[in-house]
DNA sequence: CTAACTAGGACTAAACTAGTCCCAGTTAGG
DNA sequence: CCTAACTGGGACTAGTTTAGTCCTAGTTAG
């Protein structure tokens, strides 16, 4: 199946939700608007927070907002944020395998999980969000750091 | 993490084990050549077999054997094979999900997914038996049927 | 000072995965 | 024709992972 967990899954709905504007909005005002339980898209938003992909505002009116423009932030990065590291097999890291003297095809794992990481980078969330338009080959915006508020601290 | 199942990195080692000639082979053969229990190999050889990856050949001296030349079997036939069509989220089948009104984002996961399935097309099993050399990117190999044997009912 | 938030992590139930086993069917060879 | 060596298919189980909830502490607006 080469699944994603559901997490990345809710993770890229949440920062679309997200992504309508550069409001800040509490965790349970998020849950409301998308119809999920408010403990999970709190867990959610504490996850993305942790990587900087939201912003978030302590206190009383307080909650996240995004980090970055829409189109500044990759599919690659929201996945990792959610489910760690981008990698097909066990193995492809560092941790031993118990046949990798048979295991002739360690090196190439590593290519094919660059590829999908490749793939996955060169999409953002902006176009995410957009009505499809096959856009996926298509060439990775550059960052242009465009701030959209200045209220965070956590960025 | 972006994982494939345990299954699809087994299948694929099994595979390669079989590519290293066009013989018979019997589970617990290949199992004890690789050094895993045999009804695990036995479970996904049958696997395999299913999806006509590998050829079997039943009774005494039966066996399991590649179906067809490892250059023209890709890495993704076996991931299917073993873990189903590469498809990243839920939703991106036909399956409902419960967010389908809110969710904008359902055509660029099919759009993503498509991009892996032709990532992992392109590398064949003779590529992933080779040491390391960047090929990931390369042309796709056309399909010769050059059968390796015509013992084989099942293929 | 209090109500409305986030931070972090512990905890639990449900789902999935990996691995084993069993029985039925097929074939080679004595 | 019988038996041993195989595959085919599926049931079953233990272990792990995932998803989701909850609790306590810290922060800030008003």
């Amino acid at each position: 199946m080469l699944r994603l967990s559901k997490f990345a899954d809710y993770g890229t709905q949440v920062m679309a939700y997200m992504a309508r504007d550069g409001a800040v909005h509490s965790a349970s005002e998020v849950a409301a608007g998308m119809g999920m339980a408010a403990s999970t898209v709190s867990k959610i938003l504490k996850m993305l927070a942790r990587e900087n992909l939201v912003a978030s505002v302590m206190g009383a009116k307080g909650g996240y907002m995004l980090s970055r423009h829409p189109k500044d932030i990759s599919m690659a990065e929201i996945i990792n944020a959610m489910d760690g590291p981008i990698s097909v097999t066990e193995c492809s890291g560092s941790s031993t395998c118990s046949r990798e003297s048979f295991c002739s095809t360690r090196v190439n794992w590593q290519d094919i999980n660059h590829v999908i990481q490749d793939a996955l980078e060169k999409v953002s969330l902006a176009q995410m969000i957009k009505p499809n338009n096959h856009q996926v080959a298509s060439r990775h915006q550059v960052m242009d750091v465009s701030a959209i508020s200045s209220r965070a601290r956590s960025v």
